[in-house]
DNA sequence: TGCCCGGTATAGCAAGGGTC
DNA sequence: GACCCTTGCTATACCGGGCA
């Protein structure tokens, strides 16, 4: 049976020249010591030193064993060092704020995954709009929230990304159109209108604003994206929506892409004003690696 | 040449852990 | 709990170089 103390020994052996400096540098006595490299030897086969004119002397094969011993027991102090750094991540607390849809789709899953690798971090989820996101994050209150459309500067990590789509009734005027051509915001918005928010203040009103244009009427307003599709469903109207929240099944309602795509992307970001504690890094850093 | 010193090897023992 | 094995200890023998 070899151990650790065996490869010590060798390595001590081989650094000082003497059994005897090798024992007192590894805490044996030199008669244990001695036994200690001879049965390493007797258990490898091989002679590993030469004795002689007082001091141990490596042979060939000897010095090739050092060198292997040398690299394992430095690979063994990696080993340590690794766990030593990840001491820090093994408790904890993140509070992550997000808004409804991201909550539902995206986190639980990486939540999964994050609990699975880091079990002794607890994260907490904050379920808000995104404007209270931002806020959080502002006020510190969250250590990382969920924001749609980050800016580049903003060390985010991504969680995914969709496009907003047009969903009518099956038997309106514009759902004859191909998926090729789609629908424009401009044509969109001139229709009866139920604007659904998913909880979020970009949203169809919003979308459209940024274009220049209005919602001319809506003729219902819900949070839900469910509501809107059954709304949508009774031909109380159109409806604009992120591709991720439409629904399995699909009787009863047409899907268009816009013309003129507007993509979505929704990242983690940190709060900002000081650093990711180690647990929020581990976070971020799973969500790089993919 | 004989003694001293430093280093190595070995016998015997105790302690600890595993197995039945 | 008895037995066996492993490990490391102490004590001691042995060996070789240095020195008077």
């Amino acid at each position: 049976m070899m151990n650790l103390m065996h490869w010590r020994m060798l390595v001590a052996v081989a650094d000082t020249g003497t059994i005897t400096r090798a024992a007192e540098r590894v805490g044996m006595t030199q008669s244990g010591a001695s036994q200690a490299l001879a049965q390493l030897e007797d258990n490898l086969g091989v002679q590993l030193f030469v004795r002689e004119n007082r001091q141990a002397l490596p042979t060939a094969v000897g010095e090739q064993v050092i060198e292997q011993a040398r690299l394992m027991l430095a690979a063994l102090q990696n080993i340590r060092e690794i766990a030593d750094a990840s001491r820090d991540l093994l408790r904890g607390t993140i509070r992550l704020a997000s808004f409804p849809m991201v909550l539902a789709t995206f986190l639980p899953p990486l939540l999964r995954r994050f609990k699975q690798l880091y079990p002794g971090i607890q994260v907490v989820a904050l379920e808000v709009s995104d404007d209270e996101v931002e806020a959080l994050l502002d006020a510190r209150l969250v250590d990382a929230g969920v924001v749609l459309n980050p800016a580049p500067q903003r060390s985010a990590g991504l969680l995914g990304r969709d496009t907003w789509v047009a969903v009518l009734p099956a038997g309106h005027a514009l759902a004859r159109r191909g998926q090729e051509q789609g629908v424009d915001l401009q044509e969109l918005v001139r229709e009866p209108f139920v604007l659904a928010t998913g909880g979020c203040s970009t949203n169809a009103r919003s979308l459209a604003a940024d274009a220049g244009l209005a919602l001319a009427d809506v003729r219902v307003e819900v949070r839900e994206w469910s509501s809107a599709f059954t709304l949508v469903r009774e031909q109380v109207g159109v409806t604009l929506v992120p591709q991720l929240t439409l629904p399995e099944q699909r009787h009863g309602l047409c899907v268009l892409p816009l013309s003129v795509p507007i993509p979505r992307s929704f990242a983690l970001v940190p709060a900002e004003g000081s650093a990711p504690s180690p647990a929020l890094r581990a976070l971020l850093e799973m969500l790089d690696a993919g």
